[in-house]
DNA sequence: GTTTAGCACTTAACCCTATAGAGTGCTAAA
DNA sequence: TTTAGCACTCTATAGGGTTAAGTGCTAAAC
């Protein structure tokens, strides 16, 4: 649909003013490219471009600036090779090469490395086995009336939580219903476990004693913080440096989005694509228009049978994308290797 | 040193200054003061104040803009009586009225109800035992290699952690070590507890496994997170709204700053008075030339034999002193009643 | 001896205008 | 089909004039 010089002609427009900021005049343009045009020729090319809706002016007789449009044919047809430097990547690998004690410090440093490469925002979400299931649940007494509650699941993940009985707790009531809790729950998904929280657990508890609500509060809050996706973010501060205009009303928005996990863990969900890298552009990441001259580039990892990923950055519209999608590709294979390695070593036999 | 009127000036000064953010002349002020002078008499005292050192112009036909010395006079001498709202009053009781399972979540969540209060950035520091002793150390298997370390404190507090056993582990020596722990380090203060894990604790745990490095490392990380001060922040991005020119260096050092725990903890101990709201201008806080244009209001809780915490409010040195003065005041004392009712119900017998 | 009215002076902020520079679209020639 | 040339548009910048708010100083009034 557009010629071979029209490509070349838009690459060069998105590859210039995301290097610069500035619109992109015919001239300079017609200096740049690989083959030799004049101005006017490239002012006509350019003129075809507006017209098919792939670049933009700021004002009548301003250069050209590429549109949503623009950046997504660029991204989906003009993209250089993915090239990151040898540094970049020694740079991931020494991150992730130092000893962790746990998952969870692998994948919150990871968001700090990759908006640190990147210079954007960064997230990272816990490898996800589809249905994890409680595989035990105990409480430990400490004494003066302390317990500490721990919940194991099937992929190794522990949750603990301590909590100090009400006075009149009857402790042989106590261990009955522990005792319960492991009969009927374990071997179950915790999706499962937290859905009879409400249903038929209650009921049961009731048996041993008169009040259920303390105790299954503190079960209740131990399955949850364990079914939760882990979610990480890195260089929240970041998208204020490229927001350049500072509209601190959508600074506000997307800073709220930040601290809401929820919504944000959603957002990466429904924009990832089933393996490799992909690219939402402005309004394809949601209906939010705080969201509108942002990037959002998401990527799966794999660690095989111990579940997929997600790692994602967003930043400005305006981006360096084959750098960025350069970076994001290689860290998720870095990250999977890494975290392949750490399952081996820590949970097989 | 100053008259009686020179006083009033100046208090107008810092009163209209903080309010609206403009430099302030001798013809409005002559019209606010309590008391019917001219124009030219409030431009004679202005000149005095100015000599003194409490007042500069920001250019010489300017008006009068208080000077650190003169807020610190302001703060001193002239502070209105604290006046808050009860409206404030209900919210404050209203916020801190809802339940809480853990000390924790009182206090983060007083993070964020201070910095909603005041609209600055509010920090708060758990109340803190002069000296926290060791009370037990556990470590319960959970199968499949995996064990969870139980820390218990005596003033109640618990710090859990899983860990996975290398495969050589021998479960013999493992509890010869966990006892040997308990004999030796229970009933120490934690730091000792930490001083003798670099010192001779691991060698005694050469006598029962070859290498004490793995294991040691999970006492430690243990130890050491009962023994940090606990510390939450409340409302970071509101440095945003009043840092008006949006020096962006400046920014990100405040906001490295808030970052680290560490640095900001000892900042407010440094800062802290015994008892009491204390007030810190500009360089007054630290030598670090960011925080020259802010203001950091200290204020300790006294959770009577429970032990002392700390809530601070960091906002521009240009705010209105007598208001926030009284919502930290405020804000310390029913915090303390709070958490006194909390202690009472849960640790008492 | 204070206090005040009056006045000359200073500065920032605003608006207006002129101009330079970068870019465009169009036309006509190559 | 490409290019040179030209008139046109728009932004950004700098300068000039005006206004408004403020100051300091002096001399008169209290």
């Amino acid at each position: 649909m557009l010629t071979q010089r029209q490509n070349k002609i838009l690459q060069a427009i998105v590859r210039q003013y995301t290097a610069t900021g500035q619109p992109v005049g015919s001239k300079h343009l017609a200096e740049k490219l690989p083959f030799k045009v004049s101005s006017a020729t490239v002012r006509n090319e350019m003129g075809v471009l507006e017209e098919a809706g792939f670049v933009t002016k700021e004002h009548s007789s301003s250069g050209r600036v590429p549109s949503k449009k623009g950046y997504r044919y660029y991204v989906d047809h003009l993209l250089d090779p993915e090239v990151i430097t040898d540094n970049d990547l020694v740079v991931i690998q020494n991150s992730l090469g130092t000893s962790f004690q746990k998952i969870d410090e692998i994948i919150s440093h990871s968001a700090d490395i990759l908006s640190d490469l990147t210079s954007y925002t960064a997230f990272t979400l816990k490898p996800e086995q589809a249905d994890v299931r409680l595989s035990g649940f105990r409480v430990v007494p400490l004494g003066n009336r302390k317990v500490i509650a721990i919940l194991v699941t099937d992929s190794g993940d522990v949750e603990s939580q301590a909590f100090t009985l009400p006075r009149n707790y009857d402790t042989d009531a106590l261990q009955a219903v522990i005792r319960m809790i492991n009969d009927q729950l374990v071997g179950q998904p915790l999706a499962n476990v937290m859905r009879r929280l409400n249903d038929d657990i209650p009921l049961r508890v009731m048996h041993y004693m008169q009040s259920a609500d303390g105790f299954l509060d503190l079960f209740d809050s131990v399955v949850s913080r364990a079914a939760r996706e882990q979610f990480f973010v890195g260089g929240r501060l970041n998208l204020l440096d490229f927001s350049g205009k500072h509209d601190s009303v959508d600074l506000q928005t997307l800073y709220s989005l930040l601290d809401h996990n929820d919504q944000l863990s959603h957002l990466l969900d429904s924009n990832v694509s089933d393996d490799g890298v992909n690219v939402k552009i402005g309004s394809e990441i949601s209906k939010d228009k705080a969201l509108d001259n942002y990037s959002l580039i998401t990527a799966t990892y794999d660690v095989d049978q111990y579940g997929k990923g997600i790692i994602a950055v967003l930043g400005p519209t305006r981006m360096p994308y084959s750098r960025t999608i350069g970076l994001v590709n290689a860290f998720r294979q870095e990250l999977a290797k890494r975290l392949l390695n750490f399952y081996r070593h820590y949970y097989d036999s």
